[in-house]
DNA sequence: TAGATTGTTAATCGATTAACAATC
DNA sequence: TAGATTGTTAATCGATTAACAATC
């Protein structure tokens, strides 16, 4: 026998009550390990999301959003599959619940809150980046060892001593550390910020850091990054 | 009958006479396509070269290249596979003469020659930023339509009007542009780049970049970076 | 020589795409 | 109803790893 491949109090496309049994299948795809790629594409897809609700656009299709990231829609309902069932054969997604949902999924429906540990050039450049907070990205506070700046602000960041690291980290409740200090410190910087409880790094330093197993490093590599083009040319 | 693993005229550990046959590998390899991953992976590699360099050390294997990095020994090997053999068995990489090989793979041997457009917060980070140099990278202007800013310069990199954009880009032999202009001119920037005959783009615009197939764009977007963490946290 | 390590093949693992019944 | 689009399975494609003969 087959089973029903919807929920059976069927929803019409905008309501929100499909909402609990989502959540379900969330905590469930997240012991089943889901690729990092996934999670990358979903916060992609939840970019054009938000372009499409500001245009005021009710609805999209697996296909155009697809098209308008260079995917394919197989790709992109694949990914979705691995969450729960968002759309409505034969008329696609609700762009409004679609959003939700994949914000609920990566936890950007509650505020993350950041510090910045480093304060030179990349450091306070981010410090002043506008880009965090319309994805509930909060820059709390940032550090550095420099006494000319501790004390100071920059974007309204405030720049506290590293001298205070774990207890402000853990006081401000801190998610996740971006770190952009010097080469030569960044593995002692990241063992601090591992010991202080934090779970999630930045890390914009060209070093590979040894965390424990829990910890999560994305790495931004600008130099690796241009290194990658120049293969490219000719 | 089996064809021989290597050149007849085998060469000594640290001599570099075996260049010339890479040329012609590298070339070979660039043809069949190299896997994106797999140039980053070299870069990788040429990071931890230059460290043993610094530190005189002469020689490295797979195995120790590989667990500076978190990979498999088995990964480094295939990886430089693709583009000749580098390796003597039973002894290992001569570490300055990988170095130059993927040096000279990468292109990183020549200066890459890149324009800053855009020189808000990120972009005239980028201008002061060190980490660039040591890369054979070499910002060489940048471009802004702030009134203010024309005229005025940041980290030895003057900054000029876009308006003055192609011909300046062309003149100056510019490789690489690094995007970090607002959102809602971003295509326009890309259209104008790609017209001056740029075909490596760096994109810190969270935009997705339309451009002909022979243009290749990096994407740096620091919000995805931090929402893909922020679905790992707990 | 004995021990170590490469380059390379085959086996495994994982991710993408095509295709289509189910559904609106 | 006819047309459109989902969710999902199976097929394909690609990347990683294990294993080992060849080599120093």
């Amino acid at each position: 026998m087959k089973k029903s491949r919807r929920n059976p109090e069927t929803v019409p496309l905008g309501s929100t009550s499909r909402r609990k049994p989502l959540r379900q299948d969330a905590r469930r795809a997240r012991i089943e390990q889901i690729p990092k790629k996934v999670i990358k594409r979903l916060s992609l897809y939840l970019r054009v999301l938000r372009n499409l609700e500001m245009n005021s656009v009710p609805r999209v299709s697996s296909q155009s959003l697809a098209e308008s990231l260079g995917f394919t829609s197989a790709q992109v309902r694949k990914d979705l599959a691995y969450f729960g069932q968002f759309g409505v054969p034969g008329v696609g997604y609700s762009v409004s619940d679609l959003l939700h949902n994949l914000e609920h999924i990566l936890g950007t429906d509650r505020e993350v809150r950041v510090a910045i540990i480093g304060a030179g050039n990349l450091g306070s450049a981010l410090m002043s980046y506008g880009g965090f907070a319309r994805h509930g990205v909060r820059i709390v506070m940032a550090f550095d060892t420099d006494i000319h700046k501790i004390g100071t602000e920059r974007g309204g960041v405030w720049i506290f001593s590293m001298d205070s690291l774990e207890e402000r980290l853990q006081a401000a409740e801190i998610d996740i550390a971006i770190l952009t200090v010097p080469a030569d410190v960044a593995q002692d910087v990241a063992d601090r910020v591992v010991a202080a409880g934090i779970s999630g790094i930045l890390n914009f330093v060209p070093v590979h850091l040894r965390v424990p197993p829990h910890v999560r490093v994305q790495y931004v590599d600008l130099a690796i990054e241009i290194e990658t083009l120049s293969y490219y040319l000719r």
